[in-house]
DNA sequence: GAAAAATTTGGACAGTTGTCAAGAATTTGC
DNA sequence: GCAAATTCTTGACAACTGTCCAAATTTTTC
């Protein structure tokens, strides 16, 4: 068992005196147990929460079931780093979009095609982020990193739109916390509809978001 | 087993001779669903979906567990019937607040006290209602219900908005899609706060809808 | 290349799940 | 008040769950 040796090793790095091998173990693995949350992520997109257990997990890995005990203590521990995993995907999605944009049309433009973009590429990954945000909302253990991730999404709302109202020559009228909500509900909606198979929802979210966003600049 | 008999009076209702009885007979046994469902809708709105099953869901009710599935064909059906109760329930919250309202500044205080009113007092249901709205995105056998109930929501903002600007001589400049978007998400952002111990969910709602609806009246 | 450590496997466990059925208890119809 | 239909209880079932462990396998270390 490295298990407790490693996660000694992660506490109290700075005491070991054989430095470089410790070191290159705690990566290796921490990078099994990103590989295996990985895995564990797509089988969760897929099933849902409620839906996949440990051994539906294994099997869509290469390894057997036993050994997700062997790099996670728990269920909660690998649902946990899974999360943690989908935060570096999902929260930098529109950030060129917004560094490259040279006006507020050009934003505009760029903003809907990513996304739409992500919308049919990512769409299970996207309802397994709802699910699991209603599932902080029974589990505790859950609320902590779900709520940083929903503050990360928040901001990057406010980036796209704050530069595209900069770009416009005003600012937003409305609140962070606002901007975020009508823009995530817009986008969930349209998730449902493209799940179940209609095939205008992309369309009318981009209508949507082209009507909605000339509308929360601020005259200058 | 009177399930089959139900069903199929329930079908051929036109055809049966004898009313009165048989008649009866399906509104008791609806009657029972409805009763049950309700003690369902408590346990599930206490556990979430993912942890609650039939069993718990007995447990919380006067009756044992095998009774479930004398009055619902599987858990489904139970679960379905739930959604179908709880849609009576939520879809006329405001319509006393709209009816009722003389001015836009009545409205707007009207509307914000409801909102405080049902988010602390029925917050597991709330959460809830969210929860089975994500497992709409995997199970297809919620889709429909869910968006029913979805599109009734959005009605009810609708009214809400549409009454508001009205009286203070406007109309609304988003559109239904964005209206509905933009109320639940920042009360979905409320209730997890409300449900993790945050006081000041309510007040920052309230904070957040006052500064919000005036800003979506057009300009008469 | 042998000893030691790390990794993986597969089985076992106790508990839970949805479903079903036989019989007891209750209500209904006459 | 009795027979029939109903409602409800209880126990059983096969499958599945998270967790743990001993042994097999692989990798690392010297």
């Amino acid at each position: 068992m490295q298990t407790l040796d490693v996660r000694a090793s992660l506490e109290n790095l700075e005491r070991v005196e054989a430095r470089a091998p410790t070191q290159e173990a705690v990566d290796k693995f921490a990078r099994k147990r990103i590989e295996l949350a990985k895995a564990a992520l797509e089988t969760l997109a897929t099933l849902g929460y409620a839906n996949t257990s440990l051994r539906e997990i294994a099997q869509h890995s290469q390894y057997s079931h036993g050994v997700l005990h062997y790099y996670f203590s728990d269920k909660l521990d690998l649902i946990t780093c899974c999360v943690s995993y989908y935060k570096s995907i999902c929260v930098t999605r529109y950030d060129d979009v917004v560094v490259e944009a040279s006006s507020a049309d050009a934003l505009l433009d760029a903003f809907c095609d990513r996304l739409v973009e992500t919308l049919e590429r990512e769409a299970p990954l996207h309802r397994l982020w709802y699910d699991l945000r209603a599932q902080s909302l029974f589990e505790d253990a859950f609320h902590e990193d779900i709520s940083i991730i929903d503050r990360k999404l928040e901001d990057m709302v406010w980036r796209v739109c704050n530069t595209y109202c900069g770009l416009a020559g005003g600012h937003p009228t409305l609140s962070r916390a606002s901007l975020y909500a009508v823009f995530d509900g817009l986008f969930q909606r349209a998730l449902s509809g493209y799940i179940h198979g209609d095939t205008g929802a992309s369309g009318q979210l981009v209508k949507e978001v082209r009507d909605l966003l000339p509308k929360l600049v601020s005259a200058a």
